[in-house]
DNA sequence: TTGTAAATAGTAATAATTCCTATTTAATTT
DNA sequence: AAATTAAATAGGAATTATTACTATTTACAA
């Protein structure tokens, strides 16, 4: 891969943050150091630093965001101001632990397990 | 609220299938039973139906589906196949007893807890 | 029946993301 | 240091998912 100051740049903006932001904001952050990059640019950067392993990409909710945190954590999001909350991951985490610790109110949990079903281990 | 046909079918194809349809699928469904109905018809009565509890909204990933189960449970994701298989929630459900009643390699978990910050719990 | 507000069909608009292509540029070769 | 070349970019068009708009239809109450 050839080196380019775009990807730097992009690469700097969401690891200098922690607020998991948005493709569109990290754009509007990267004009300010350089005026003519494009959105495209943008885009095609952060899946290759996410492919590369230099970011993570979450899903919240119906809207992608970028994390610099590249250490395997989990989310809380509040649903007033819509902030999330890294977790780290240990062992034995649970729900309630999680929520005394925070200082955090759940009231719904989400719980995704990506991998391989039945038909598909070989 | 008054009644109205097309949200009973729509209701009627969420919940008679497992396989978490988006929009898009409900859509091409509906217009079997009802050949004029509007996509814009299936997206507000999908909203309706979620709002008074008769479905859920699931966001896989970056796509937004729909489920007829509305007992709270969770989803395994083949990275394979893309197939959601409900999982029961319990209350003492981890990674490995699931992975292992379901036949099922996890590669990643996704955790994310919805609630009230420290700022908003009053 | 008739009146009326809610719901619909059909279409336009918006938002997020990807695709396309001529041009530029990082890095290699001469 | 110049020439070469393939990767990356800018800018814009295309695509996809979803919401908004509006004239018409319809459920249902008087």
């Amino acid at each position: 891969m050839r080196f380019s100051p775009q990807r730097e740049i992009i690469k700097e903006i969401v690891c200098s943050t922690k607020s998991h932001p948005t493709a569109d904001w990290i754009y509007s952050e990267a004009k300010k150091k350089i005026h003519n990059i494009s959105l495209g640019t943008v885009y095609r950067n952060l899946k290759t630093l996410e492919e590369i392993g230099s970011i993570k990409l979450i899903y919240d909710h119906n809207k992608v965001r970028y994390d610099g945190n590249i250490k395997d954590h989990h989310h809380l999001k509040c649903t007033v101001c819509g902030i999330l909350i890294d977790v780290e991951m240990n062992s034995d985490f649970n729900e309630k632990s999680i929520a005394k610790e925070y200082d955090f109110k759940p009231e719904s949990i989400n719980f995704f397990i990506i991998g391989k079903c039945k038909k598909h281990t070989k």
